[in-house]
DNA sequence: ATTATTATATTGGACATCCAATATAATATT
DNA sequence: AATATTATATTGGATGTCCAATATAATAAT
């Protein structure tokens, strides 16, 4: 079970498009694992797990997607071209697929920049 | 692989989230299967397999999310005010956890509407 | 020097979502 | 009556996301 996503809602699982969002958070800026993960966290009300972040990030980086920066115990991690074209393409499906539910709550989203 | 999902945003699978679309689908008015899977396949450019849509709504029936009524070879599913409930905190959490991603790209969810 | 903390990495299991294929049933068409 | 179409339903397999636990490594604190 997963246990934020359900508690939250109560009614449905609310997980996916982690790569996605992952991808969005590094095409404003580059971050190390942690970081992602409290960004992440602030969003979606709990921090995920180091086994939700790095095998996720291990697998955009070997799609090419990202690319990575050890710098002491840190990995920096930053999106490369190919990446931000993609992520470019999927906010424009994720709008398409989910924007009328923003227009139906603008007043929460406002909130939440 | 899913196939519509890589081949539309080409960087990153863009799934999850069905039962609560189909929960905030049928908060606006009751439907039968393939309009919910045409209503689906407008807003994600490409209608869901049966093979998709109807477990889920099995699930969502089995937790009291839903009621059906069939109606000759059509069954006709509608919220229960459980499911009803359960969508408006769905949609709180959703709008916190992306709602930036749509302000930064107003104009297109404007156009979904 | 030792201990504590933080960061990364991995693994296996669970789960929701996806598909293609197949099957059954109710209408619609011929 | 027979055939075609549409709707529902199921199944097994694939995949991404999630977790808890464990492990290793680099700093920070003592």
């Amino acid at each position: 079970m997963v246990k934020n996503l359900m508690k939250t809602t109560q009614c449905c699982d609310m997980r996916g498009m982690l790569s996605f969002l992952i991808l969005w958070l590094l095409s404003k800026r580059e971050m190390y694992g942690q970081e992602i993960a409290e960004e992440i966290g602030k969003r979606r009300g709990e921090k995920p797990n180091p086994g939700t972040i790095y095998p996720a990030l291990k697998d955009l980086k070997a799609r090419g997607l990202i690319r990575t920066e050890r710098e002491g115990r840190r990995v920096v991690y930053s999106i490369t071209e190919k990446g931000r074209i993609g992520t470019m393409r999927a906010c424009i499906y994720f709008c398409k697929a989910f924007g009328e539910i923003f227009e139906e709550h603008k007043n929460i989203c406002e909130q939440a920049s």
